[in-house]
RNA sequence: GGGCCCGUAGCCUAGCCAGGAGAGGGCGCCGGCCUCCGGAGCCGGAGAUCCCGGGUUCAAAUCCCGGCGGGCCCGCCA
């Protein structure tokens, strides 16, 4: 199709020359800017495809466009009929449409697909390099959540794209074992089992430990946050009573009300409850009665009360969920209530731990890999399930991290990137740096580059220094060329800052091919989600629920079939669903997704749907199964495109036509854009295209033969084409449902 | 306070970077279609101030400026 759109519009310039004497470089001009360029029209009966003809017409009298432009289409038609398959050349109010030899042009894309060229040319682009995916990377301290799952099939998507492409790609999952929360975790679950509390049987190991993790961090952040709020209210009566001075000797522009309301505050003071209550009013009332600037002393008071009514929200959201998990946990709740004298002894144990594990204890570094190896295997089955696997597994703790990240740190500091600050941390301003390497200006442009610390004054690393590490092992261990990082857009920065230091360090091509992959969050309707708080939709509990709500739909076909098969039917049309849900809106747009209309959402069905149809056809017309002969179906299929002339396309066969042609570029743009939503769009408008063009012909009983040769050549060439985007989709193949 | 991203029918989304004809799809809703390669489908219908206001242009959902609304980032956290 584009090969045909070049040829028609390199005709142009020649025919815009001949009836308007206008100079054929100019013409060219305006193309080679986008002036002018093809386009598909918005009804098939004005042709395939137009040309808006304003920019060149634009200094003629509009009566006279009509004349022009006939003389302009018959010109056109003439110099196009021939070389590039023109039937027909019409003006319309200023458009060139175009009508084209669908023949032909099955003819020559049917060649190019069952030959295999166009998979051959695809594969060129990556030609062998080697590609890192670094994806989900999830913190092993609860299972993966819808947030976790958007990253794994994104990020298992690109990596199959990118295979399709001819890389050599290897994912990777970067275990984040040494952080404070798995400090948390592991401090939690000491506890629990010391209590002699034991895991549910039919519950999996990393939804357990989400339990433990977040009961344990709610303790936690609830004595912090009550030592806060006791805190503030100190601060809150301080500053009342001295406005409730001020308001007595009538000095204050305060209304009288307000003014009563915080004496009785102040007087008060021993009540803390009573206190409470009125918190809220006197904001209300100070933020309705003072004007900005005018009284610093009242201004204070409205700061320290905004900060209590934060205070006090937070604490009870925190105490919400501690009570919806304690209501289903009370063994945990209580053993880990009862344990947790102080947040602070709690905090230092954790530190503890901490430090243990990045000074490299055995016992403690046990410990650790203990655990979080038990969370990654309940990954691992989840991540089956959706069809993720990895190829490997990097820590966070090994040696080749920890070693790597100090020796960066000795590094920055001998290059005189880095510097000891006040108390002895160690920090890289990039302010300073960006004036001096316009990279890292343009890395951060328009926004300051700021700075960062890459050693605290304990002498220990932090994340953005070990993931430094981890990058230079990615590329120089690891062997990659290039390197994908599947992760959240709010780590922007972070990643931005890693690619700097990269750059600082002379790796230069490294920072060059590091690409940060980011995508938006996954909000959930009616529930805000939080790891911290036990608040999460699992992954799991995604599947059961689409493999329940599909379940319940075929049950109601009433199929004569084994149960067993309706189940195994009903699992991978789950996971093609699942999966197609995470990737189907743009990575850089925040994923709105209603758990309760799960299964409203059927974008993995309908392209299997398609997909079993056409399979069914070549079933029906040679007895062959396509996933078990693919050589052999294609083999049949060449013999079709031999001599079949004279047969009209109709709208739907034009349609399909069309979508195949875009398949190499759909590929190209998705990698380029990095939009494996694309690839799903692609598929499902072809699944849709294809569903209509069934529907509407027979394929194996058209008695005209040139139109059944058509039909099969449409219809394999999209069961070829659905199966390469079902693979990159990573869906389960089907053979019925 | 500074920086980035997003705003398209009841809901979700494409188109925006490279401006062109009636703003494509899907879900949901209403009405039809199973003697016909498997109806998880097809056909038809209703439903949109393309967030608002200016500007540039023959032409603006698209580009520019200014608002409004939502998200994210600016830690000796990860």
């Amino acid at each position: 199709m584009y090969e045909t759109w070049k040829c028609v519009l390199g005709k142009l310039p020649e025919a815009v020359y001949r009836v308007l004497g206008i100079e054929r470089a100019v013409t060219q001009e305006l193309l080679a800017s986008g002036k002018l360029k093809a386009a598909p029209t918005p009804d098939p009966r004005l042709g395939d495809f137009g040309v808006a003809l304003q920019p060149v017409l634009k200094g003629i009298n509009y009566a006279k466009w009509s004349i022009v432009g006939a003389d302009l289409a018959r010109e056109l038609y003439a110099l196009t009929h021939d070389e590039c398959w023109v039937e027909k050349v019409d003006f319309v109010n200023g458009y060139l449409n175009i009508a084209i030899n669908y023949n032909q042009i099955l003819k020559s894309i049917s060649e190019e697909f069952l030959s295999g060229r166009v998979f051959k040319e695809l594969r060129s682009i990556g030609g062998g390099e080697k590609a890192i995916v670094e994806h989900t990377s999830a913190n092993p301290v609860h299972p993966l959540h819808v947030g976790s799952g958007r990253n794994s099939v994104i990020g298992d998507t690109f990596a199959r794209l990118l295979e399709k492409l001819g890389f050599n790609v290897e994912t990777r999952f970067y275990v984040n074992d040494i952080g404070r929360q798995v400090a948390t975790l592991i401090y939690g679950v000491r506890i629990v089992e010391s209590s002699g509390v034991e895991k549910p049987r039919d519950l999996k190991i990393d939804h357990w430990y989400g339990v433990i993790y977040a009961l344990t961090n709610i303790i936690i952040e609830q004595g912090k946050l009550r030592e806060a709020i006791n805190g503030k209210i100190r601060d809150f009566i301080e500053r009342a009573s001295e406005i409730c001075d001020v308001c007595s000797s009538r000095g204050s522009e305060l209304t009288r009300e307000t003014c009563l309301e915080i004496c009785e505050v102040s007087w008060k003071r021993n009540y803390k409850v009573e206190l409470l209550k009125y918190a809220g009013r006197i904001y209300k009332l100070l933020k309705s009665t003072v004007k900005p600037g005018e009284n610093p002393a009242i201004e204070n008071l409205t700061r320290i009360l905004k900060e209590l009514r934060d205070l006090l929200r937070e604490y009870r959201s925190f105490t919400r969920a501690g009570w919806k998990l304690a209501l289903y946990y009370p063994e945990v709740y209580s053993a880990l209530k009862s344990s947790i004298k102080s947040y602070r002894e709690a905090e230092e144990e954790i530190t503890r731990l901490m430090l243990g594990a990045e000074r490299e204890e055995p016992g403690t570094l046990q410990l650790f890999s203990k655990t979080v190896n038990e969370v990654l295997n309940g990954f691992r089955e989840t991540l089956n399930k959706l069809g993720v696997y990895f190829n490997g597994f990097d820590y966070e703790s090994s040696p080749e991290v920890l070693k790597t990240a100090h020796q960066v740190v000795d590094d920055l500091l001998r290059g005189g990137y880095a510097r000891i600050i006040e108390g002895g941390a160690v920090e890289v301003n990039l302010d300073e740096l960006a004036e001096r390497y316009d990279y890292i200006k343009r890395l951060f442009h328009p926004d300051r580059a700021g700075r960062f610390v890459i050693r605290r004054s304990d002498g220990t690393t932090l994340y953005v220094t070990r993931d430094i590490a981890y990058s230079i092992y990615k590329f120089k261990v690891l062997g990659a060329s290039r390197v994908y990082n599947v992760i959240a857009i709010e780590q922007t920065r972070e990643q931005k800052q890693l690619k700097a230091v990269l750059y600082l360090l002379g790796y230069r091509r490294e920072a060059e091919n590091l690409d940060h992959f980011a995508y938006e969050m996954v909000h959930l309707k009616g529930l805000r989600m939080s790891g911290r708080r036990g608040l999460y939709y699992t992954i799991d509990e995604m599947l059961v629920d689409a493999e329940l709500s599909i379940l319940k739909k075929l049950i109601e076909k009433e199929e004569k079939r084994e149960l067993r098969d309706l189940l195994e039917i009903a699992e991978k049309l789950a996971v093609a669903n699942t999966r197609a849900i995470l990737v189907s809106v743009d990575p850089g747009k925040v994923l709105v997704f209603d758990p309760g209309k799960i299964s409203e959402v059927e974008y993995g069905v309908m392209i299997q749907y398609a997909f079993v149809r056409a399979q069914g056809v070549v079933r029906n017309l040679w007895g062959l199964e396509f996933l078990d002969s693919r050589e052999e179906v294609v083999g049949k299929t060449i013999e079709y495109t031999r001599g079949f002339e004279g047969v009209d396309f109709t709208s739907e066969e034009k349609k399909l036509v069309d979508d195949i042609l875009k398949y190499p570029l759909v590929l190209k743009t998705a990698y380029i854009e990095k939009s494996p939503s694309k690839i799903l769009e692609y598929a499902l408008n072809l699944a849709i295209d294809f569903n209509k063009f069934y529907e509407k012909y027979p394929v194996i009983s058209e008695k005209n033969e040139n139109a059944r040769k058509a039909r099969v050549l449409i219809t394999v060439l999209t069961l070829l084409i659905l199966s390469e985007l079902i693979d990159i989709l990573g869906f389960p193949k089907l053979r019925r449902m």
